[in-house]
DNA sequence: GGTGTGCAGTGTTACGTATAACGTCGGGCC
DNA sequence: GGCCCGACGTTATACGTAACACTGCACACC
């Protein structure tokens, strides 16, 4: 009936013959040379008899902090960004904190401003570029006087931006470029993500960058939305265009890679025989593909323990400098010599 | 660089010429009949004047309540789970609540025990069958004097469990086995996850059921871990057995069945031609297959969001009834009929 | 004229914690 | 012996909110 109440710090000082405030000092850690020995392991002892939780909100209202940062991100279903939570999570909870997510739900967007609420209760903010809308739906943030942000995947050269943890994705599809170049390729098509964000432009410029010293190579280019149906439209325009057709098709992500295998199956030509593809991210998506994609593997948990590190450091009154993690090409079945004969 | 602080209620109250109790009220909408209309829209509009946010850690410790839900999934990786939470975020934003994720991280288990501190922090629970070992070390939830909770994905005949929310799996795997043997099948496999959770049990029972009354159908069963590796070497049991070959491979999950084909064209064979795989889930894994996957599409995000519903009825003295969502079949590119000739 | 009755609002308190400011007590030192 | 001091705690307070109990006050009703 009475189901057991919480009990609280009074309750454990009670019990131990002391005071509320000893138990608040012993269980805080900073009772060295105001309490003896004895008594604070004597505090302890009865705290964990009791299964005494400190009461988180108690807490929050007392130190105007409340050991919560909030992840902006576009979507969870993107498995690059869960992974990313994960990683952020995972430090926070080692030191204590918690993670919130924004915008929570796709469709809740500022409408019922789901931050409004969250802004009282959060100590800083970790924001990847790719949601820059929803960041700049957000107010004092990352200035002075607002919440301490750390920006993910963001161009790094902005005069007073915000620290930042970033990719190496330039050096990433260089590599990519690099290893079909010594597969023997030449005509390239690069399927972009037509997003306008930093770490979607870094690309288009780094393969570009790569293949203009190249004799012989060309380099054709189209962009789409992030998924399977536009990538496929794209892939087909870029295989079928007026041009010699390109033998390989460098993709900005593993979804639109996906999409590009059915674009050449549906010409009814053969990855990686005729058409090599490449990928981006590596996703689980890409070891579940037949082929298995050749793709730039993320390093994605780190991105958000980085990001999250950085804000603890932030929150400290550090001052972070900006990180940039490698990525790894994965090299797999979808990509090999281009085919002797012209098709 | 004195970063403008806060805005309190009694700040409102002294800008607005009232007391910061009738500032409470009416910005809580209790004011009904308490204060004049005149009075209330003054406070209001010197409230969002002055920017002011009510601080939700002062609001919680005076309530007792905190407004947050735990979620209780595997991993956030999983699509499936990642768009439950988006469901189950979307109801609770509009009700002013927010859902926070345990476990946050793959990594971080009981170890660190971060569901310790939330444990303080929370008013519900929701935990996924799927993760029911998370749950286990968390303690007084679901009983009397314990934390509301509600369950997903559960074996709902329990006699005196918590409110349960499901899918209608056992009737989305028959769909799938009628789908099939319409289309002339009558030597099936199931790749059956090796889970010992009521939504595969289900899924074996139903699919075991729906073939018993069928003349000449066979059945065999191979169990496996949930990834694609360990699915193409189950499948490759599957169709090197003993007996004649399978000419439907009947799948537990989209991530399965994505191995299957993998083991299909291992062997020499085509997808559908030869055999036809179904998937169960539909994730956009299954669209993004060649052939996409024939599959089952579960309404993940609803299960978050009543999921979610029953849990605030719960916390309103309410008893929700359990309830069982529908399931879709969704007919594409990897069922076929079968080959004339045996193989 | 006294007494209810509804309106419009205010004073006060408690939630549980962290910490600044304040005792108390014995011992060492000159 | 007086005095100070360190060791060990305690008392008191504030954080911002919600809500209970109360106060005037005008008006109506018997």
């Amino acid at each position: 009936m009475t189901g057991a109440v919480r009990p609280t710090s009074r309750d454990v000082a009670r019990a131990a013959g002391v005071s509320q405030a000893t138990v608040s000092l012993v269980l805080g850690g900073k009772w060295r040379g105001r309490v003896s020995e004895r008594t604070a392991s004597a505090v302890r002892a009865t705290a964990d008899e009791l299964g005494y939780r400190p009461n988180l909100a108690a807490r929050s209202l007392r130190l105007g902090r409340t050991r919560t940062a909030l992840l902006v991100v576009p979507a969870l279903t993107n498995e690059y960004f869960a992974r990313l939570y994960s990683g952020a999570a995972g430090v926070a909870a080692e030191h204590g904190f918690g993670v919130v997510l924004y915008p929570s739900p796709e469709g809740v967007g500022p409408a019922r401003d789901p931050f409004g609420s969250a802004r009282a209760a959060i100590d800083g903010v970790i924001a990847s570029s790719m949601a820059a809308d929803a960041l700049a739906g957000i107010g004092d943030v990352g200035r002075d006087g607002g919440l301490p942000l750390v920006m993910l995947d963001s161009d790094p050269s902005a005069p007073q931006g915000p620290p930042t943890v970033n990719l190496a994705v330039g050096d990433g599809i260089r590599q990519v470029t690099r290893h079909l170049l010594d597969l023997g390729h030449r005509r390239f098509a690069h399927l972009a993500a037509d997003v306008d964000t930093w770490t979607f432009r870094v690309r288009a410029e780094a393969v570009a960058a790569e293949l203009a010293g190249v004799p012989g190579a060309v380099l054709t280019s189209e962009r789409c939305a992030l998924d399977v149906a536009a990538a496929r439209a794209a892939a087909g325009r870029a295989l079928d265009g007026p041009g010699p057709r390109p033998t390989a098709l460098l993709c900005d992500g593993d979804v639109l890679a996906a999409g590009a295998c059915k674009a050449v199956r549906g010409l009814g030509l053969r990855v990686p025989d005729d058409v090599s593809v490449s990928g981006f991210d590596d996703l689980s998506l890409a070891s579940a593909l037949d082929p298995e994609l050749t793709s730039v593997r993320l390093p994605a948990e780190e991105v958000g323990s980085a990001g999250m590190r950085a804000l603890l450091e932030l929150l400290d009154g550090g001052t972070p400098r900006p990180s940039e993690l490698p990525v790894e090409l994965v090299v797999r079945g979808s990509t090999a010599r281009p085919a002797r004969r012209r098709p």
